[in-house]
DNA sequence: CATATGTCAGAGATACTGAGATAT
DNA sequence: CATATCTCAGTAGCTCTGACATAT
């Protein structure tokens, strides 16, 4: 959206600012995921895979901060895609345990090339030390 | 949302620190809103009017980045609480001229105090000097 | 006729709530 | 019986698209 100038009230509140920063991620994010039938989530549950293993899927969304709900319609879209695999816990049969397939490692670093290049869109007018203190900054309110 | 440790690509990921701090923002504000039957939009209509006067909705809509189609609701919502007045402008009988009444006024100090202490509570983690930078870095990329 | 404004219906993605079935 | 996991329906707020009537 095109804007004008913002009111000071609203430019001096660093949560609107974050908003904003957030909602155009948003909608660069969405585009670029959409063009190879992707998803943030997505990424952030093939990236979850990979480091952590074989995992249930309430465990895997406390990790990407996805609700529990929300896993089970992205799963089975992964599933679909072949990008993971979902088989009973033998050794506890209330969960699924959910693997990355080999064609999910491939999909991860796709969407990982894809998702960095985004970044630098993204923080186009920052240098590589802002960057990072940036980041360093977001860590530390994540606490 | 409690969350267990991120997987590392995500951690690395500017885009995902940022939504993470926006969502948490988004709660509290919600939250602090609600108790007091207010919404973000309010306050940025509000502060809107306050500082750049009388206006038509589209013009207010650009200044705070909110979309036309929006402003009808917001400023019904407005218009009920007494926060702003909807006139037809005689110059240009298309448009209605939206007026910041004196309860107005006092509800922009009373939201913009809440949402000062939101954002006390959000930055905890950061001294003032980071705060200052962090806003900084945002607005930069905001350009 | 083209454009601007306000109104209105609705889509789409995100985050969340609540409840039921199954297993521990 | 209490708890944990998965599933599923549905809600709420935000962003955005498209359409229409009216006025310029």
């Amino acid at each position: 959206m095109e804007m004008d100038e913002a009111p000071t009230r609203l430019r001096r509140k660093p949560s609107w600012l974050i908003n904003k920063v957030s909602v155009r991620a948003h909608r660069l994010i969405g585009e670029t995921m959409a063009a190879v039938d992707g998803r943030a989530y997505h990424f952030s549950i093939l990236a979850a895979l990979e480091e952590f293993g074989p995992d249930s899927q309430v465990r895997i969304g406390q990790r990407c901060g996805i609700d529990q709900s929300d896993m089970h319609a992205m799963l089975n879209e992964l599933t679909e895609q072949g990008h993971v695999a979902r088989t009973p816990d033998p050794s506890d049969r209330r969960r699924n345990l959910v693997a990355l397939t080999a064609a999910g490692q491939r999909r991860l670093e796709e969407l990982d090339t894809m998702l960095t290049e985004v970044q630098h869109d993204l923080l186009d007018a920052l240098s590589a030390t802002e960057r990072d203190n940036l980041a360093a900054l977001l860590t530390r309110i994540l606490g």
